[in-house]
RNA sequence: GGAGAGUUGGCAGAGUGGUAAUGCAACGGACUCGAAAUCCGUCGAACCGGCUAAUACCGGCGCACGAGUUCGAAUCUCGUACUCUCCUCCA
């Protein structure tokens, strides 16, 4: 979320970086005309409760002493009624506000490219050398498939679309896969979490998936206890601080976890419909850290190193590129893609995601720590994959593709393959 | 799933309609070469508004959260969440 402050004391500033996401100049300039009917509210009501405590103090006086104060009640009725109603009308403007500041996106940061396509993201370095194939490399899916290790038809049928089963080498290349980037994360001093894989509302809100996003989730609705499957550990992991005020030796605090993401994927039929790149439920090891504001863009770049790092081990080419203003996701202020080369796509793929959403997520979910001075400041709060599992399985498939269908194991991963250095047909 | 008890400041803990005791901790000062002890004083989360050079000052709000009754609510009423205990169930 937004600071209201922020805005009404930069509105030519706030109105061009939210222009690069695509909110309208007039959303803006309707929020700051609330904002000072809000104020000016806020001071009537205020004026009137001064006089009632005075008042009440005056009556509690009479009360003691047992005297009659039968003027003032009467008189203090009337204002109770004002400030109802005073009340009722500050109400009905902060729930205005809150509905559009609930819903502007975190502002861009300054080195982001300001653009409402997503073709002008900007290409920062690229790692690795493409391998050249003397055979026309196969797709991952049809690999996985003739390798018997990837069955997309029986997972259509036990559950739809966009699913899948991972079978004997394909499932145990997945779990080598995301124990070796566990493993790596933890040497790089990640805590490991395990969190719940069901989330409230409130969870869903403080990451900045509701209310804008709902669509995009799977919601048990659970009488009036509604509980969403989490689209990314991030939801989590991110709450678990939420209405704390943490302690401020412990920053920066960097965690990671395994976990499923449940995706609805309204809005992408149609693409990437075969093959693991675009799944209802797919695995992801996902980081995350909490740190102080004036850390939080050196974090970002350890992050988008720790992902990186886990490609080239793995032998993987991958670009890094800084998405455009209005590319980003919805809570943050700078996002750094590393997409991973797919020889049959002919193209880099999205793997990572690496995010810094500067105070906007810890201002909704309240996470704080105390400055030097006592006084509460919100953390900075950053998130990235590391890595997508089903799309590393997809890209190790087509790297490490063999002209006879085989796929040779990449050298870290052997150890995590119980010495398995390639997968055969058998 | 059933029954009961509870939730007050950093911590402990009073307060059952008149506007948050007290203790510890913390902060400032005195004493001291310095410290401890002692004494004096200050301070009650977070948030919002006004006025500002200001973290100063004034006010609002504030006793788990939300609503209600009342001139006035920590206190009364209703709802919700969470914690603990017992029963039930269970991997």
């Amino acid at each position: 979320m937004l600071d209201i402050k922020v805005i009404r004391d930069n509105p030519e500033w706030a109105k061009t970086k939210l222009a690069a996401r695509n909110v309208k100049g007039e959303e803006i300039d309707d929020l700051l005309a609330e904002d000072v009917q809000r104020r000016t509210l806020i001071a009537k009501t205020e004026e009137l409760k001064a006089q009632r405590n005075k008042v009440s103090d005056e009556i509690s006086q009479k009360k003691r002493n047992k005297e009659n104060a039968d003027t003032e009640i009467q008189a203090m009725r009337e204002v109770g009624k004002q400030i109802g109603a005073l009340d009722k009308e500050l109400a009905a403007v902060q729930e205005k506000m809150n509905y559009t500041l609930v819903r502007l996106p975190n502002f861009p940061a300054d080195d982001v490219p300001m653009s409402l396509n997503e073709d002008d993201s900007r290409e920062e370095y690229k790692v690795g050398t493409i391998r050249q194939f003397d055979f026309t490399p196969k797709a991952h899916f049809e690999i996985g498939e003739a390798l018997g290790i990837l069955d997309f038809e029986r997972a259509a049928k036990v559950a739809g679309s966009r699913f899948v089963y991972y079978k004997g080498a394909g499932a145990r290349l997945e779990r080598a896969v995301y124990n070796f980037f566990l493993d790596e994360h933890y040497k790089e001093g990640y805590e490991e979490i395990i969190p719940p894989y069901l989330v409230n509302n409130d969870s869903m809100f403080g990451t900045g998936q509701f209310p804008k996003f709902g669509q995009d989730v799977y919601t048990i609705m659970n009488e009036e206890d509604p509980l969403t499957l989490i689209p990314t550990a991030e939801v989590p992991l991110v709450n678990y601080y939420r209405s704390e005020i943490i302690d401020a030796e412990k920053l920066p605090i960097s965690v990671t976890a395994l976990t499923p993401a449940f995706r609805s994927e309204a809005g992408s039929a149609g693409r990437d419909t075969r093959g693991l790149i675009r799944m209802h439920q797919f695995n992801k090891v996902e980081m995350v850290k909490f740190c102080k504001p004036e850390d939080s863009w050196n974090e970002l770049k350890k992050l988008i190193h720790d992902a990186g790092d886990l490609l080239e081990k793995l032998g993987l080419p991958y670009h890094v590129i800084t998405l455009a203003s209005n590319d980003a996701s919805f809570t943050s202020a700078k996002t750094n893609d590393l997409e991973v080369w797919l020889p049959a796509q002919d193209r880099y793929r999205e793997i990572s995601s690496c995010s810094n959403c500067t105070d906007f997520q810890a201002r909704r979910a309240q996470i704080r720590y105390r400055d030097e001075n006592g006084k509460p400041q919100y953390v900075h709060t950053l998130n990235g994959s590391g890595l997508a599992v089903g799309r590393t399985v997809a890209a190790i498939l087509e790297n490490y593709q063999n002209a006879d269908g085989s796929v040779t194991i990449p050298d870290v991963l052997v150890p995590y393959m119980a010495g398995q250095t390639v997968i055969t047909g058998e």
